[in-house]
DNA sequence: CCGGACGCCTGTCGGC
DNA sequence: TGCCGACAGGCGTCCG
């Protein structure tokens, strides 16, 4: 589900309920995720203080004094801050407890995310270490991806997909920021010219700072931790609208299939 | 090293 | 109405 607008606008909503506020207990409904919750995470994280609620590409990190916990939302999760007394529903793992009597709450149906604990910095954790840059960041630049992009035959979807490439980048935005630069999905990477690679970066800032600025995107199931939805469906140009018209040429939208991927493309606009 | 396929889970939806 | 397969916003791992 989440992709980097939707954690990014997640870690805005819960950050201000969480740091500076004391953990008092963390109850696990359900350990396993993609890897079991690992019990040093329930007695590390009780009694310490969350200093910084930051974002790694579609990982959280819950920063404390004695080391970060690490959460990610895989295809289904959402977090949401609420007092501690409501009671749970189905698909709702975890919970971290807060002195004010509040709680973070994690519900993840589909359990293809991740709640891990580590003592040291979390940069240097396995998960972490081999991320490429945040593409908001000014090292995502078209050097960076020419440099990365040389020889290589992936198609340019699967490879901005790629999370060592470029981090946050999923499906929905994939195809988005694609059509937004004119570059047809499959195309080579290594066989796009400088100045397309440029567009191509221009083109993934453009659209996921558009779709943080909208709450993100909601299709099925994706909600803010208060509870609603993103808008950025309404503005998506090409994904999920095969057969539909292209809003800039006279084309209709198609679908093919990449890496197992829907991928969503306007074959009039992109080459 | 690279590229592609697999599998982890549950919910939902469309077709018969 | 009910059943069944296909599919869904991710990604680590394995294989050739």
């Amino acid at each position: 589900m989440p992709e980097l607008p939707e954690v990014e606008t997640t870690r805005r909503g819960i950050a201000p309920h969480l740091e500076g506020q004391r953990v008092t207990e963390v109850v696990v409904r359900q350990p396993r995720l993609r890897w079991p919750i690992p019990a040093e995470l329930t007695t590390a994280l009780a009694g310490q203080r969350i200093d910084a609620v930051r974002r790694r590409g579609k990982y959280l990190l819950l920063e404390t004094a004695a080391g970060t916990a690490l959460l990610h939302l895989g295809m289904s999760g959402s977090l949401r801050v609420l007092q501690a007394d409501e009671p749970p529903r189905a698909h709702d793992h975890v919970d971290i407890c807060l002195a004010d009597g509040r709680c973070l709450r994690l519900r993840d149906p589909r359990r293809f995310g991740a709640l891990l604990w580590t003592r040291r910095p979390a940069a240097e954790h396995r998960l972490l270490r081999d991320l490429g840059p945040e593409p908001l960041d000014q090292d995502f630049d078209s050097d960076y991806l020419a440099q990365r992009a040389h020889g290589r035959r992936a198609a340019i979807k699967s490879f901005i997909m790629d999370s060592r490439i470029v981090v946050g980048v999923g499906n929905i935005y994939a195809s988005e920021a694609l059509f937004l630069a004119g570059i047809h999905p499959k195309t080579a990477a290594g066989r796009i010219g400088r100045a397309r690679l440029a567009r191509l970066v221009e083109a993934i800032r453009t659209v996921l700072t558009q779709a943080i600025a909208q709450g993100g995107t909601t299709l099925r199931d994706f909600s803010d931790s208060d509870g609603r939805p993103g808008y950025f469906q309404q503005r998506l140009s090409v994904y999920g609208r095969a057969g539909e018209p292209c809003r800039r040429c006279t084309g209709t939208i198609r679908s093919l299939t990449l890496g197992q991927r829907n991928t969503y493309y306007c074959p009039r606009c992109q080459h």
